[in-house]
Parts: C-alpha cells; structure tokens; sequence
DNA sequence: GTTGATCCTGACGCAGGGGCAGGATCCACA
DNA sequence: TGTGGATCCTGCCCCTGCGTCAGGATCAAC
C-alpha cells in the first residue's frame, strides 16, 4: 500500500514540508514514481516513527540522520549524551530562574532601577560561574558559593579596613598579631576543622589569584574595593614575624611565599 | 570618553559582530563619526548591560528592544511573562527527560527495538498530554494521568473482555447484574468515595469521549481494543434495568443517557 | 480535453549571531 | 607627506527546522 505525501503525512502527523525536509537530508528518502513524485511505503512509517521519538528527546535532525543512517549500536551512547545535553540546558534554565527571582525579590527596590538590579544579579551569577572552575567540587559548594554570593561578608570587610587603616605598622606589633588572629579566627569560622577543605579552598584561591587578570568586570570591581595584595602581603608578614619570634623559621626566604 | 567598537567590545565582553548586530536591531544604536564609525559613549555602556540583562533570562532581542524602546513600565509583567516561558520550556525538558528515563529502563528490553521502545513511550506521552486537555487539572492529577498511563488496568481489561463476551444477555439477568456490580467495584476503587471528584472524571470522560475522533493514533489503538461503545451502553441498560426493577425509573426515556 | 487537487523545486524568512571578502579609515612612524 | 598595519565598514552566506509562498508539472475524474 504506496502513499503519496499528503496521505503519509496526514497518516503519521507529520506536515508534507517536514517529509520534504527530511527527504532533503537524507534523513527519510522515499522511493520515486516515474515523474518524481514521492512514494512512501509501509516500511518508511517506522523509519518516521523512530525520527519523531529522537527528535522528541531534543536530538537534532543532524544526528538523527547520522545515528539511522549508521548503524543502531552506538544509540545508547547518543541518549546518553542526549541526555546530558538536556540536563545542561535545565541548569541554564534553572539559573535563568534563579535571576529572575533574584531581580524580582521585594528587598532594597528602593535605590535603583529594577532593570540595574537585573544586571547586577546577572553579573554576579556570571562572576560566581567563571569562580567555581577554579576550585575542587567540594571546596566550591561547602566554601566557595555561599562565600562569594556576597563577598565580602560584614566581619571581613571590618577587618580589610582595618588592616587597611595599619598598614604601615610594625609586623611585629601587638596591634599587627591582634588582626593576624582576627583573620585566622574568621578563617576558622568558615572553614570549620577540616584540613582537607582548607587546603582545597586555599588552593582554589590561588589558581583564581592567579588568573585575576582574566576575571569578570563585577569580580574585579568588587576586589578592587581594598587593597587585597596589600593586605595579603602584611598578613603574611605578621604571621612571617610571629613565627620567627617562636623560632619557627630563621631566614626571610625560607617557608613562606607572598600571597601576590 | 568615546569607545570604538572593537574597545566597546572588549570592555562589555560583548563581540564586535553582536554589537553591530544590535545596532541593525536598533537595540543599541552608537553615535556615528563622519567616516561613519561607531562611537560608543559611558550611557551605551549601561545600556548594553541592560541587553546582556535579559538576553541572560532568556528573553528574544526582539523583546528586549520593545522593552528598551518603549518605557519600561511593563517590565515587571515581561520578567513574568518571560518567567512562565522558561517554566514552560523547563516542563519540556522534563518530559523529554523522562521519556529517556522510561525507554531506557532496563526492563522488558528483549521483544523490541530500544528505538521502538523510545517511539512507544513518546507516542504515550502524546496521548496523555492530548488527553489532559479535556480534564480538570484536579481530575487529571487525581485520576487522568495514573489511569490512563497504562490504560486499561489488567482489572478494566478483564472486565471488558467478560463483558464483550456477554453483550447478547439479558441485562436484566442475574450475570449481567454481576458484571455492572464489578465495574462499580473497580470505579470505587479507582476513584475512592469523593463525590465531587467522580462527576468531574465522568465530565472530562465525557468530553473526552466527544472529540474521539480527533485522538492521537497511538490512544485510537488503544481504545480499539476493546468495542467500547458497546460496553458502555450495555453496562448503561443493566444499570437501567435494576433501576426499574428497584422502581426508581419509569420509562426508557427518564434520566438516563447513554455513555456513548 | 479540461479542471481542480496534488505534487515538485527553489527562494526567502525566522533568531542570534559567526565568518569571510572587499574596501575605507585611522594612527603612528619615518 | 607617505606608508603600512590595525581597525572598521557593509554585505553576503552559513547554521536549525521547518513555514510560506511562487511557478510549473502531474494526477484523477468527468
């Protein structure tokens, strides 16, 4: 039993252009009559069948035509990789949500337009995005996202400016010790106890030192606000000095590398 | 301080051919030297930060210039309409993800092709979502989706096969009476005691059953199992009949109306 | 033979740009 | 003042998955 287009396609649900189409990239080429018109047979709606369930999974007409062109034995691979593609796509989506339920949230409307606050939002999720390939998995949801969502946080900052503030102070000093406590106690506060995760963290902090240069506009913005080298520098000073005063370490040179 | 695009584009992270793209789109047109260069100035940069903005939320440049263009008093309302068009799009991926799910479960794999697999469980998802329309969101979640997911149940189907093979009887009979007694039995079951519940089922069966010819081929075939309409008005006369004989109707014409 | 329905191919359009070609401009240096 | 390399301009074709004509050929029935 031979159809011609427009019974096959009103058979199988499938528009005549769409057959057309399909015919075209070789996808589904029916037999031909002698002056050309298509001629589908039994056997082409289960070829049509099997390209609207791949193309139902969201698989492109490309690889439809590649994976029943080819051989059937690599499909569970492509459902696989299908399948990846579309859980990458629902965390696009997932993330576009996100936003937009950020921008929209009822808090601190009042100092800027609605259209800023979606930028900002935006920038952030793209800064915290090009962040996380910098650290290890674990550091990146136990430390890194919750830290940098609004980095820095209030105890932080209140120590930055006050380093700031002493940065010409002797390292040595009683002052200069104070804040390298304040610092390792805030250290502690996030990270808790684990070794491992500090080490992991601190690491990812240097590969995304490093790169800085490479970093989006609303990161740099943000650490452009104190002078972190600086202060990196004073820090590792003072801890510099207080071993030294234990006899932890005799040479300026030995066990210590600036944080810059 | 003017910006020529190839620094607009290194300094926005947008490329020189977006940016030239937008300008055709007049979402973002520069000020023009007298060679005819574009000269972007500090506004255009707030500007294409707004672009960026909902271009990341997944709305069209076409929008974003209606927006843009025109006050962007109705803003609140696009980010909305825009967030119901990503939960849309969401719920598509979802399915698709589950029709993965589904074809590739490891059971059952032997009588068929894993690609005719794929295109059964996606011509089912056809027919349940066809199927949706024509019930109450309440009816459906309630009832629709589990019963129709692997219509009929092996009760319903046995049901109708004793039913079918006892069409010619009298619906006055003590077998017949059984039968009707078996499907109210399995109806309780199905639906439990909620009265409100059971006439919206028997509603959107209703209009259901109207547009039956206007179903997905694969919920067709699956109706045509069994001689439905015979099923349904037999059932009908054997619930007349033991009215009458209880008295509660007098004539063939009162309160009664066939299902089919 | 005619006529209405169906079918063919090819071209253009959609969104969001990428890539390339051919030509014009700009900027610094000699 | 010239010149060379970098940058910029426009326009055209490419991608996906078809829809939508347009112009012409073919089919099926009377």
């Amino acid at each position: 039993m031979p159809y011609r287009v427009g019974e096959f396609a009103a058979l199988t649900g499938v528009t005549v252009r769409a057959l057309q189409h399909y015919d075209r990239l070789g996808l589904l080429t029916p037999k031909r009559s002698d002056s050309g018109h298509r001629i589908y047979v039994e056997t082409d709606r289960r070829r049509v069948r099997h390209i609207l369930a791949l193309r139902a999974v969201g698989m492109s007409l490309q690889r439809i035509g590649d994976l029943l062109k080819g051989s059937a034995s690599d499909l569970p691979a492509a459902l696989r990789a299908q399948r990846a593609r579309l859980e990458q796509s629902q965390t696009g989506i997932e993330e576009a949500l996100r936003i937009l339920q950020q921008a929209t949230a009822p808090e601190g409307k009042g100092d800027e337009s609605l259209l800023d606050r979606l930028a900002a939002v935006v920038e952030m999720q793209d800064a915290l995005e090009s962040m996380r390939g910098y650290f290890s998995d674990e550091a990146w949801t136990k430390w890194g996202e919750p830290y940098f969502h609004d980095w820095p946080s209030a105890a932080w900052r209140a120590l930055f400016r006050d380093v700031e503030a002493s940065l010409g102070v002797d390292p040595g000093s009683e002052r200069a010790l104070e804040l390298l406590e304040r610092s390792m106690a805030l250290w502690h506060a996030d990270i808790g106890s684990d070794a491992a995760l500090g080490r992991a963290v601190r690491e990812g902090y240097g590969r995304a030192w490093q790169a800085r240069d490479r970093w989006p506009r609303e990161l740099r913005r943000r650490f452009r606000e104190f002078k972190i080298d600086e202060i990196g520098r004073f820090l590792g000073a003072v801890q510099m000095a207080s071993w030294r005063r234990r006899g932890l370490v005799h040479t300026y040179t030995t066990g210590f590398r600036s944080t810059a």
